[in-house]
DNA sequence: TCTGTTTGCACAAACGTTTGCTCAGCGGCG
DNA sequence: CGCCGCTGAGCAAACGTTTGTGCAAACAGA
C-alpha cells in the first residue's frame, strides 16, 4: 500500500484511477488505525496551511469577541483554522510581525486602533492578503465595517420621534472613523427631524467610561432631555452618572446607544439599542479573504478592494427611552 | 554555505563548532535576506510545533478572556504560539477533536462546563498533555482554579462586618464546582460571623441574568438586607431588579459579588467586588503545561497532578454596600 | 497473435528543516 | 616522521506528505 495511493484516495482527488477494492482497503485501514494525515507535512508540501489569523486590539471587547466568533465559524466551515492574536494598546504592528514569523498563516483579518498611515505600514510590512475590519482604511485594501452612521441615525430618530428636541451626542473618539461616523449619524437624524445639530450638544468621552461623567455633566448643562451614546459601555456609564445626580432614566433623561450586548440587559433600566452585526462582520471578512486565496467562482465575482458597509439591524426597544416630560 | 551549518548557527546550538568568520557571514546574509526559518519544516522535522491550544466555552465571558490574555502572554514569553478555540454550549468534545486533528498542538488548556465524566472522556480521547482551568476535575490531571470559596467568604464577611445579618446568596449553578464553592464560601463567612447559613437565604440563578429577577424576589421575600451574588453579571442584574422594585442600593439592600471587571464600574451604583486572578489562572495553566512538555529544572520540582487554587485578591470597595438601615 | 490503449498502482522527487556522521586539514606529541 | 585528535564544515538521511511520471497488466481492435 503505497503512500501516494493512500494520499489520493483519502483526499478523494479528481484523478482517482483506483480500483474499488483498493479504495475500500485503504479506507478500512485508515479507519482502523485512526489515521490522520499530518497537517504539518501537508502544509509544507503544498505551501498552504489553511490557517487564517485574526488580530484584535482587545479580546474582551464584545464587538471584537463577536467578530472573532463569526470569523471562526466561517473559517471552520471552509476548512480553515483561525488563530487569534491580540495587540495590546491597539497597535497591530508587533503582533503581525510576531505571528507571521512564528506560524504560517495565509491571510489576516485585522482590527486595530492605529492611525491609517501607521496601520497601512504595518500591513505592508508583512505583505500578506488581509482584510481590515471595523473601519474604513482609505486607500487600503478591502475593509468590512459596520454602518455606525446609520445606526446612530436610527437611535437618534427614535428619540426625535418620541418628541425629544434637545438630544445630546455622547461622542466616541472624534477624528477616528467610528467616532466621526456616529456623530455624523446623529447630525443626519437631527437634521431629518428638523433639529439643529448644534456642536454644543456634542461631548466627547472616547471609549473610556472614566471620561463619561464630565461629558454627561456638560450635556446636562446644555439642557438635553435625551442622550445618544456612541457606545454601549459609555451609554451604561452615562446612565450611572444620571442616577448619581438623582435623575430618573428615562423619566428625566432618555438614553439610547448601539450594539445589542448582554450589558444592555443587566443594567437598570435596560438600554434601548440598535443591533449591529458584529459577528457577521467577522464572517464577511473571512469570506473576502478566502475569495482572494481561492479564486473559485463559487462566491460570485470578486469585488474590487473596497469597503463593505454592513447595515445596522433593528432598534431594540427597552426601558431607557420615553417621551420627554 | 550549507543549510546544516546555517541551521546550527541560527539557533545558536550548543554544538557550535563554527569559525567566527563563518558565523558572521551567515548572520549577515540572514539579516540581509530577512531570512526566517520555515516553522512548518522545523515542526515537521523536530515533531515539536511549539503551539498550545486553549479551549474555552465562551470567548465573550470576561473570566475566559482574561484567562486567554494571561495564557497568551505566558506562552509567548516562552516562545510558544497560543491557538484559541471555543466550544459552543460549553462542551469541549467537538473542539478538541477538530483542532487536534487540523493543527499540530503540543498541549491543551481546557475550560469547560461539561460534567466531570464527560470532560474526562473528551480529554482521554485526544490523549494529549492538558491542564483544566476554572474548576477542579476530581481524579483528572492537573487543574488551576480560582478559590471562589475564599472570595465568597471575603465578600460576605464584608457585609457581616457592616452589620448585615440577613445576607442572601444569589447562587450560581449548584451541583457544579464553582457554584458549590461559592455557596460554601457564603456559609463559611456566615458561620464565622455567628450567623446561621439558612438554606432559605439561598436562591439559585445559575449564570443566566434572566433567572435573576425571580431569585432576587425570593430573597427579598426572606427579608434580606444584603445580597451576595455568585457572579458579576447576576450581581448587576440583581441591582437592576432591586431598582425595578424602587429599592435603593445600597440604602435598602447592599450587593457584593466577585471578579473585578469593567462592568462593575459602569453600573449604578458601582459594585463592590472581590478581585480574582483570572489572567494568572491562564498563565499558570500554561506554565504547568510547559513544565510537562519541557522537563527542565528551571521551574522547580514538577508537582503532582493536583489542583492549584489561586487565592482571591482584595476586596474592592465601591458603592454598592453600606450598613443596613 | 500482435499492436495500441486504457487502467491501476508504485516510484521518486520535492517541500525546508534538523542532526548524526564523515572527512579534510592541521597542529601537537611521541 | 608518523599517528592522534581536534576543528570546522559539508553530506545525507529523515520528518510525512503531494504529485508528476513510469510501467506493468488487462483489454480492445485489427
Amino acid at each position: 500500500m503505497d503512500a501516494s495511493t493512500v494520499s489520493r484516495v483519502l483526499k478523494n482527488a479528481a484523478d482517482v484511477r483506483v480500483r474499488q477494492e483498493t479504495r475500500a482497503r485503504i479506507l478500512e485501514a485508515a479507519e482502523r488505525l485512526n489515521y490522520r494525515a499530518n497537517p504539518l507535512a501537508r502544509a509544507l508540501k503544498t505551501a498552504r496551511s489553511r490557517t487564517l489569523l485574526i488580530v484584535v486590539p482587545q479580546i474582551e471587547n464584545p464587538v471584537f469577541s463577536a467578530a472573532i466568533l463569526g470569523a471562526e465559524e466561517e473559517a471552520r466551515a471552509r476548512g480553515y483554522v483561525l488563530l487569534v492574536a491580540y495587540g495590546r494598546e491597539g497597535s497591530a504592528a508587533g503582533v503581525l510581525e510576531r505571528v507571521s514569523q512564528s506560524s504560517l498563516v495565509e491571510g489576516v483579518v485585522i482590527a486595530s486602533f492605529d492611525e491609517d498611515e501607521t496601520l497601512r505600514q504595518s500591513i505592508a510590512a508583512i505583505g500578506q492578503p488581509h482584510v481590515v475590519i471595523n473601519r474604513r482604511l482609505t486607500g487600503g485594501g478591502s475593509c468590512v465595517a459596520l454602518d455606525t452612521r446609520a445606526a446612530s441615525a436610527i437611535g437618534v430618530a427614535h428619540l426625535a420621534a418620541l418628541g425629544h428636541r434637545r438630544i445630546g451626542h455622547l461622542a466616541g473618539r472624534l477624528g477616528r472613523f467610528n467616532g466621526d461616523a456616529r456623530r455624523r449619524g446623529w447630525e443626519d437624524a437631527m437634521r431629518a427631524a428638523g433639529l439643529a445639530p448644534d456642536p454644543d450638544l456634542v461631548a466627547e468621552a472616547g471609549y473610556d467610561p472614566a471620561r463619561v461623567p464630565a461629558a454627561v455633566d456638560a450635556l446636562l448643562a446644555r439642557g438635553v432631555t435625551a442622550i445618544h451614546a456612541a457606545t454601549l459601555l459609555t451609554g451604561a456609564a452615562a446612565i450611572a452618572r444620571l442616577h448619581g445626580h438623582g435623575l430618573d432614566v428615562p423619566g428625566d433623561v432618555s438614553v439610547v446607544t448601539m450594539h445589542d450586548d448582554l450589558l444592555a440587559r443587566v443594567v437598570y433600566p435596560a438600554i434601548t439599542t440598535v443591533e449591529l452585526p458584529s459577528a457577521e462582520m467577522g464572517a464577511r471578512a473571512v469570506r473576502l479573504l478566502l475569495r482572494r486565496l481561492e479564486p473559485g467562482a463559487d462566491d460570485g465575482p470578486a469585488e474590487a478592494s473596497e469597503t463593505l458597509m454592513l447595515p445596522p439591524g433593528k432598534l431594540v426597544l427597552r426601558e431607557s427611552t420615553s417621551p420627554p416630560r
